[in-house]
Formats: structure tokens, C-alpha cells, sequence
DNA sequence: TTTTGTAATTAGAATAATTCCATTTTTTAG
DNA sequence: CTAAAAAATGGAATTATTCTAATTACAAAA
């Protein structure tokens, strides 16, 4: 089962690609598994080291390459929260972030339809979305557990 | 009356800087009143050429310490969209931003109390907020008129 | 007031993330 | 298989921002 998840991912990937008319690759393909291999938000740096261990030679300018192939496939989502590094993630869903100020940690929290409405509605009449960026700064209890 | 407007700034100012332990200095004053003085969203370099007209020979790095410490007072808020260069905003009431892809222009959007609960019901107990940030990126019917 | 300790400003160097560039390698269409 | 186009590569360049070391300004005490 592990075989035909990856198997789908492929044709996800590779169809994505052919309907913007981008070529597949094997660096676009390790990228992908690599953010789909893990929830989490990594970024670039991040991505490199990890895609390394199956692609050793790849280098971070195509890791940036091919994280904006994926992005503009809408395979990958770009986090940016503050000035620090992108980050990217897997979940496509629509969801906010959540990052606590001690762990450094990010949260998504997946939106309903009714938040997503409400959040669109803030805009008047003339003004048409493509894409909105909630995220949210704070603690998370854990973060105190320390 | 622009006297007193002015006089009325400089006391926020000053308070807020003595609230937090910061002395008041006439480049702090300047990149305060600068923001205040037009409602919308310079970057640093901008906020540098606005500042020169009165005090031709602040530096860039005064004008990002001056900002930061605008902040840092609850005077003014950073906002960053993408990976763009930091934007500075007069307007501290709660609202999210729509940046126009055709244009690049900047928006502000009030957000009323039942948005902003509703925004904040998003996260579960146990995550206690900060501060949000909620921006679309779309294009707006101005854009097109042209 | 002067002094005096500390904070703030300054110019320029340093840094970090990302993009650009020129070259080599892959991919794909014919 | 071959040629044209796209992608990958390594390193240089860029950009926004921060750091550093030296100078200047502020504000509390003498």
C-alpha cells in the first residue's frame, strides 16, 4: 500500500505539471515527496537536507526551482509569517497557522466553509480573491509545560 | 487645530516611549510623524525619503531602529505580505489588508468585533493569541478600469 | 549647570534568504 | 537518434535587514 500512495502522488505531480507544461523531473519529484513525506513546515535549508538524502547532489538553487514549480502548480503551499525563511506545506486545505512565540512551532487549524465565507465577506463588492493568509501569533499551552 | 493635532501626536508619542523605557529623540519624532502623515503602507526606504525632507541626514539604520521601536511601543504596525519588503502602517485598529496583484496597491479592511471573534473561535482551548494577520491578494475592479 | 553613564545615531560592513547567470545536463518531439 | 528547449548546477549577485564600532545626545545626579 505503500507503493500505490506513492504511485498517486506521481500521477498528482506529473499531471500537475503537464497542465502548466512543465517537464518532470526527478529533483521536481524527490521536492514533492519530501513535503508530502512529513506535516510539518520546512523550509528551503530544510528541504535541501532532506531531499539529499536520496538526491545527494541536488543543489539549494534547484530546490528553490522546483519549491516555485510546485507552488505555481498548487501542488505546495508558501508560508510566510514575518521576514523569516518561506516555509512550505503540504495540507492544500484551506487552514490557518498558528506559531507560538516560545517554541517557534506551527499549527494548522483547518477552516470551515462558514469561516471561510465570513472571511470573505470582509471584502466589499470589486474586489475578487485569489488566496488569503490568516495566521495567528501567541502561546500554545504546551509551550509552558516546559 | 493643526497645532494641537500635532502636540496631541507628540504626547502619544512621548508617553508611549517613556511607558516602555525609550527617551524620546527628534529622529523617533520624525519617523512617527512621517507614518501618521499619510495613510499608506511605506517600506523603511520610503519612510527614509519622506524623513530626509525634515531631517535630510538620518540614516537607513536609525529609520529601522526608529521603527522597530515604533512597534516594539504599539505606535505603528509591521505589516509583511510575501516575502516583500516590510510595510509600515499608521492604522492600529484591527484590519486586515487586500494587496492588488495588478497594481500592488494596499487596502486596509476594518474588522468588526464579530469578525474578529469569530477569527479568533478558530483556534481550540489552550492557544492563547497575540496578534493576526489576515491578508488577500486578489485583484480589485479599480485595477481593471484601466 | 556640569558631569557622567547610558542610550541612540551614524556609516559602513556583515549577514541571510533568495535570485540571477552562464554552463552543463536532461528531456522530449520529430 | 538528434536537435531544440527546458531544467539543473555552482557560484556570483542582489536585497532587505542587522550588526559593529565610533560618535553624539539625553537625563539624572552632583
Amino acid at each position: 500500500m505503500r507503493y500505490s500512495l506513492k504511485s498517486r502522488q506521481k500521477e498528482t505531480l506529473d499531471s500537475a505539471l503537464k497542465r502548466k507544461g512543465f517537464r518532470p523531473t526527478k529533483q521536481r519529484s524527490a521536492v514533492y515527496e519530501v513535503i508530502l513525506g512529513k506535516k510539518d513546515h520546512p523550509n528551503a535549508e530544510e528541504i535541501l537536507l532532506r531531499v539529499r538524502r536520496t538526491l545527494p547532489t541536488i543543489s539549494l538553487a534547484t530546490v528553490y526551482n522546483c519549491l516555485e514549480t510546485l507552488v505555481d502548480c498548487g501542488l505546495v503551499r508558501q508560508v510566510n509569517l514575518d521576514r523569516s525563511p518561506s516555509l512550505f506545506c503540504p495540507n492544500l486545505g484551506p487552514h490557518a497557522h498558528f506559531k507560538c512565540k516560545k517554541t517557534g512551532e506551527i499549527h494548522d487549524f483547518d477552516l470551515d466553509e462558514a469561516t471561510i465565507s465570513s472571511l470573505e465577506s470582509i471584502l466589499p463588492e470589486g474586489y475578487s480573491i485569489e488566496r488569503f493568509d490568516l495566521s495567528f501569533i501567541g502561546i500554545s499551552d504546551q509551550a509552558n509545560q516546559n
